[in-house]
DNA sequence: TTCATATTTCGATGATAATTTAAATATGCG
DNA sequence: CGCATATTTAAATTATCATCGAAATATGAA
């Protein structure tokens, strides 16, 4: 039914570095005021606003607006797994500076991919969750979740609707490729709900700044230990 | 072990309305001299050239020298599969002329995608080859050969390695969601051989003007009607 | 060697789009 | 209401980059 596709429509808005720098923020999951997406790629607040009503009219972001302040998201999952997918074919940009040097190491080593977790952290938790037998590979592109891992779900309390998980015995579980570790990880679904119930125990907590870097708490550090024999020596 | 991703890296290229049209022109899975890559979104053989050397920089193509020419063809499966899914996202083109229309109409109609086909023809063949009992749904992204299949395949003097097929009694025959059609058709290693064969008996022969547009001929009609029970109809 | 073709490099031009300054709108607070 | 904050709109400036003409290089053919 449809004409020729028009792809620079999404690509170019893609290319421009100051919005990209605005979705990848965006990719954090949260919703961030006009403000701070001016803040974070260093633009004014004029130069921004230009750039937010150019991704709201090519779909790629969604606002939502709250008394003075309006809260850019991004419009769907599949915006952020196509970032994440250009992520892994793009080439490592040169690090120029420590603090840049530093920012980097953050969001390598633990952040948040739009709704669940990634970064070494994010990879960690998958093997782990595979080493005890919670979870297996199902796919190419995704995971099951064993009998063992509903059980072990529904001890956490994570609130999943565990009836449902057995009817088909399958979860929506995707596989996440990584950008900094280029390997899988668990998105989808589980893996929303999982890094939603971390945040929840506060074992993790948003970084400052408005990157998508999170960090392990002490009391999560705990908890990885001990549920899934995490230790820190494996996030380094 | 990588920084952070440069990702306008990518997007930027692609973002060109020249540059896009020419990794459109290499999705037919044909290498394609300077020349003709200069004449398809029509500018002069200099801004191609210019805008060659960049994609070849960005590893988006790859060229090869023969005596004069220069064939460019895309660097990678990735970069078609990135393409193929960008599309999927991107909105129609509003069509201005006729020419314009029936272009598109030729393209929707029947193409390949990369190195397999795509267009009705593609998405027929793949509902026929259900029909018939030699293809399955295996997961979201890939299709299985049943028994019969192999059988089928067999017959029809493909080439596949048998024994191989067998032994994982799985073949890599990847999903590939069309643009046009928003269906989903066979790709993959399995879908590539297909299209060879359909080639080399000159059931379908590629159009004129460079376009990815394959057209099928009166042998391919009798065939596909004999061994898949598609019709003419079926295609419009 | 000489000429024609294919392609690239260089330098200049021009169009597009990002950015900025200035001003407007809209919301919340006292 | 009056003022501060958050954000957008409009107009002007500037920077980037696609494009093209001119010239260079490289290959093949005569």
């Amino acid at each position: 039914m449809n004409a020729y596709p028009k792809i620079t429509m999404i690509t170019s808005l893609i290319g421009d570095p100051t919005r990209a720098a605005m979705l990848d923020a965006l990719m954090g999951g949260h919703a961030l005021p006009a403000g701070e997406l001016a803040y974070i790629p260093g633009v004014t607040p004029q130069t921004a606003s230009s750039h937010l009503s150019k991704l709201v009219k090519g779909n790629l972001i969604a606002v939502e607006q709250h008394g003075r302040h309006r809260y850019y998201r991004l419009a769907s999952q599949e915006v952020a797994e196509l970032m994440e997918l250009i992520s892994t074919m793009s080439p490592p940009v040169q690090i120029r500076s420590l603090r840049q040097s530093q920012e980097m190491e953050k969001v390598r080593h633990a952040r948040t991919c739009y709704d669940h977790l990634a970064g070494k952290l994010g990879v960690a938790l998958t093997q782990a969750l595979i080493t005890k037998g919670y979870v297996a590979h199902r796919s190419e592109t995704e995971f099951d979740v064993t009998e063992q891992g509903i059980e072990h779900f529904r001890s956490l309390g994570l609130g999943l609707d565990l009836t449902t998980m057995k009817v088909n015995r399958r979860i929506f579980a995707k596989r996440c490729l990584d950008w900094s570790e280029r390997i899988h990880h668990i998105g989808g679904f589980l893996g929303a709900v999982i890094a939603k119930h971390f945040f929840e125990m506060k074992w993790i907590v948003r970084m400052e700044g408005g990157s998508r870097a999170v960090r392990l708490t002490e009391e999560g550090r705990t908890k990885l230990q001990a549920l899934y024999s995490i230790a820190m020596e494996d996030l380094v």
